[in-house]
DNA sequence: GAGTGTGAACGTCTTCACAGCA
DNA sequence: TGCTGTGAAGACGTTCACACTC
């Protein structure tokens, strides 16, 4: 399965719920499309990946297209996510609805602070750093045996200063968590198996400040003279 | 300028200040590409898209190398951000110190709510969701002359919940806005000269929900028996 | 020798166009 | 007729390999 389709397909869950919320049987390539905003060749494309037999003439089934990208997705159980770091982010990531309706629960709160400890964010308690491991080993994905030293399920979220997540970073590995969303802005070192994806706001901004500039420049200046030829 | 490109020149921006702090006065690509987590073509390969000169045999001018990528993103004057929604999210954003340090400033947040307003959060006093255009048209970007309706060179960022976040995009592209960013978990509907970059947190768990599935399965089931051939 | 700059090869993703089926 | 499913074509991005320069 290809990345990109991968990285669609929560798209296509966010838009087919919105569907169904308005009652929809079956979706057309053309209306999810519009609903996830791609192109309708992308969405056939991508969901023949899935296998996935839409009715031709007709569109997908709204409620089985759901399941079997839930499913593909690793989404059938509600999977277990630590937030390391209890900060202003730590807090809006803490409190962010959209993880448990995403069908995630936030099994874990950790911080450096001691003056943190015990603060309850988003229904959950502040344990203190050392707690780490534990809460970690204490999560089983259901479902899913578990194989000691091996891969815990549990995806870990960094939210410290960029000075700590490293330390922490190792940590979570050693731990045996294998998913990282990292939104310190460095980049983070780790064995091969383990998955770190980033989000950085700044480097989202100074993209955008590329292309200002460039509307900038074209709205600021007389037009570049013809070339010659 | 490759889309691609664009996107890695705020890491190596990163790099390079890192670099800098460490005292050095040139950068191998090798040395580069190691700090921004990328191989060394694709260090040069970007680096030859900015008409960069490097020096063969030694490598590239730290100091030089930063101010033409500075430039290249627009970001030699301080860049007006405004921020829309000051729930948990925006808070975070707020508060965020990079914001300062990556040459963006802070010039404006805006919230609904009339309990917020007068709240002071990053130095930053909040303002009633009324003065949206107001304070978009009263920033002016140094050194680009102002178009009378056309693009203000304000960037726009969405922290409001979904059901807010089609709304305030329609103002702020009224208001002159082109560039926003959109923590919202919908599609926003712009014009096209609008440059719109989104950031979902429950989609990036989600692919990475995908590869943690993909590592459980191999891990807990017998492996695959092997293909006749 | 060390390291840049770049054409060419390679791989990936997207778009097109249309055959095939309800 | 309407819409899916998919090979083929095209666009894009990355990696390779090496000539060239300091």
């Amino acid at each position: 399965m290809p990345g990109a389709t991968v990285a669609r397909l929560p798209l296509y869950l966010r838009a087919l719920a919105a569907l169904a919320e308005g009652g929809a049987d079956t979706v057309s390539s053309d209306v999810l499309a519009a609903a996830a905003g791609v192109t309708s060749a992308q969405v056939r494309k991508d969901l023949s990946h899935l296998g996935t037999y839409g009715t031709r003439g007709v569109g997908y089934p709204v409620d089985h297209l759901t399941a079997t990208i839930s499913s593909e997705l690793g989404l059938s159980e509600r999977r277990a996510v630590v937030i390391v770091g209890v900060g202003n982010l730590g807090h809006a990531l803490a409190g962010y609805g959209g993880f448990a309706s995403r069908g995630f629960r936030i099994a874990g709160l950790v911080d450096d602070d001691p003056r943190r400890e015990g603060e309850v964010v988003g229904g959950v308690v502040v344990r203190p750093l050392a707690d780490l491991e534990e809460l970690v080993a204490a999560q089983g994905v259901p479902g899913v045996t578990r194989v000691p030293a091996g891969p815990s399920g549990v995806i870990g979220v960094i939210a410290t200063p960029a000075a700590a997540a490293q330390g922490v970073c190792d940590r979570l590995v050693a731990a045996g968590v294998t998913a990282i969303l990292n939104f310190a802005p460095l980049v983070l070192a780790v064995p091969p198996d383990v998955d770190v994806r980033k989000v950085d706001l700044s480097v989202e901004l100074q993209i955008l400040s590329f292309h200002e500039q460039r509307k900038g420049a074209r709205a600021g200046s007389v037009p570049a003279p013809a070339a010659l030829s």
